[in-house]
DNA sequence: AAATGAGTTCCATTATTTGAAACTCGGTTT
DNA sequence: AAACCGAGTTTCAAATAATGGAACTCATTT
């Protein structure tokens, strides 16, 4: 008992100040800390020392500010590498993105929410942080659809009411009923469009990508603007998606799970 | 006393575990994480607990294995953009790269160590995390010595002693009295090189970013190898880059402490 | 010179962590 | 089929570490 937010001991609540100092979005006083925090100052200061020891946060003695430490970057560069597609996707999204030109998004679901981990735009060459690690809505995106898709049963359930049902645009599906029609239509097909649900004038057509089991391990999405393109034309594009989604579940079993293979039903298609 | 590794009571000894995790450098199962583990199989198995709940591991529940979790991802997103100088940085980076047509290192000192936080070349256009989390040896380059020119003291003696000194190549400087040397150079003359210190026929020149206070808060290096360039080519690009590390410094003391302003010696050259 | 306030330390109390051992549960061996 | 095995999970009294009210520094303000 006793919870606060999150509950789990000591650890929690360290934790609990990482995202406090996160969220401040830049240099953060102590006192400043201790106001928006739940803890006496005496044990505020205990965390912030620990988590500065630790390389978690940065202390800045000239001005007497902590921010988040390079500690953290460094075990998001693993993270990246262990635990998201995007290594193993690279070279896929790579040339997809060159074949289609235009931009390719790689998104993974993170509880309720879409985790962009990579992205590869035609024109532009680099966004780095900025694009991978921001989250997106899963009910009005391309991609969150497309995973949301291969979900059912009480999991499903319980994602679908925790989105908000904003409604960014005219199109944007704002309720549970209508987006659970969606998603059977897009199971159906394979592949599911954003019909500029989150922004006007932006649309795109994703694909998940399925593991041998049928779930989504991630999404491929190619965006584009009603200016230049077209549903349809988007839609022409399936195919060359698919390879590319399909050459990343494949890789994504042999590279993750080496030693345990499964049981392979579908193997041998080319 | 009792010094595992961090000493930091509960979290120092958490965090441990998520460095584990991260050293695996694939998704681990419970029993080859208690075998390299200095915890007995109860504690170990309520620290993976814990840090699964809090989003820092995800556990997959097909294959019973721990990966990083994804809130690291979004944590470090945030880090950042509030604790490095890669969002500040960004646009002259960018114009540095286009200009000078070599790849473009910007880093920062992570205790004894280099972390590049940001990258650019002129060729291949995106590397993402690959690139930037990357931790590399400060003893031997570019970027490391030109942060270290401007420490001195015991912080300086520390981060010395810390260093490996493995002679990667015939111009590795392999002591502290070498480097020591070398570092009074790069002061006097406000850059450095790295003369395949660290791989054969990789060169760069590196200048420091220094805040009003004239500590080394990153360094920018212009790296080539020596097929297409030499060292005098290299260092007739120091004007050129001087103009982006002063600007990225300039910045990075409005942004970062935009209340607390200094007294601005140097303003108003162009 | 006194007062303020941010940041830091102290220390007895209290709650949490600790870890050996016991248990559960799939799967394998006899 | 019964016994076994090993990975993973739970239990609980003892030990340890976290807690936070209050006192203290030290720089800045009035």
């Amino acid at each position: 008992m006793a919870g606060t937010t999150s509950g789990d001991g000591t650890v929690g609540k360290a934790l609990e100040v990482l995202d406090q100092v996160a969220a401040y979005g830049k240099p953060v006083r102590f006192s400043d800390l201790l106001e928006a925090s739940p803890f006496p100052k005496a044990t505020l200061y205990r965390f912030v020392q620990t988590l500065t020891n630790q390389g978690m946060l940065s202390y800045d003695s000239e001005r007497h500010t902590y921010a988040l430490g390079v500690r953290l970057v460094r075990l998001a560069h693993a993270a990246w590498q262990q635990s998201s597609l995007a290594p193993i996707a690279r070279p896929y999204v790579d040339a997809l993105a060159h074949d289609v030109g235009e931009t390719v998004h790689l998104a993974q679901l993170d509880h309720a929410q879409v985790l962009y981990v990579d992205k590869r735009n035609a024109t532009t060459p680099i966004e780095m942080f900025s694009s991978a690690g921001k989250v997106g809505p899963a009910y009005c995106t391309g991609v969150g659809k497309a995973m949301l898709a291969y979900m059912d049963g009480p999991d499903l359930t319980s994602i679908l009411d925790q989105q908000s049902y904003h409604r960014f645009t005219e199109t944007t599906l704002a309720s549970a009923e209508e987006l659970r029609s969606e998603l059977r239509d897009i199971r159906e097909n394979g592949y599911g469009f954003d019909r500029e649900e989150h922004e006007p004038g932006i649309i795109c057509v994703a694909l998940p990508i399925l593991s041998d089991g049928g779930r989504a391990i991630g999404a491929l999405s190619v965006t584009s603007s009603t200016d230049r393109q077209t549903l349809a034309g988007l839609e022409r594009l399936v195919p060359r998606i698919t390879e590319a989604t399909t050459a990343i579940a494949r890789d994504a079993q042999d590279w993750r799970f080496p030693d345990k293979q499964r049981h392979t039903a579908n193997a041998g298609t080319k």
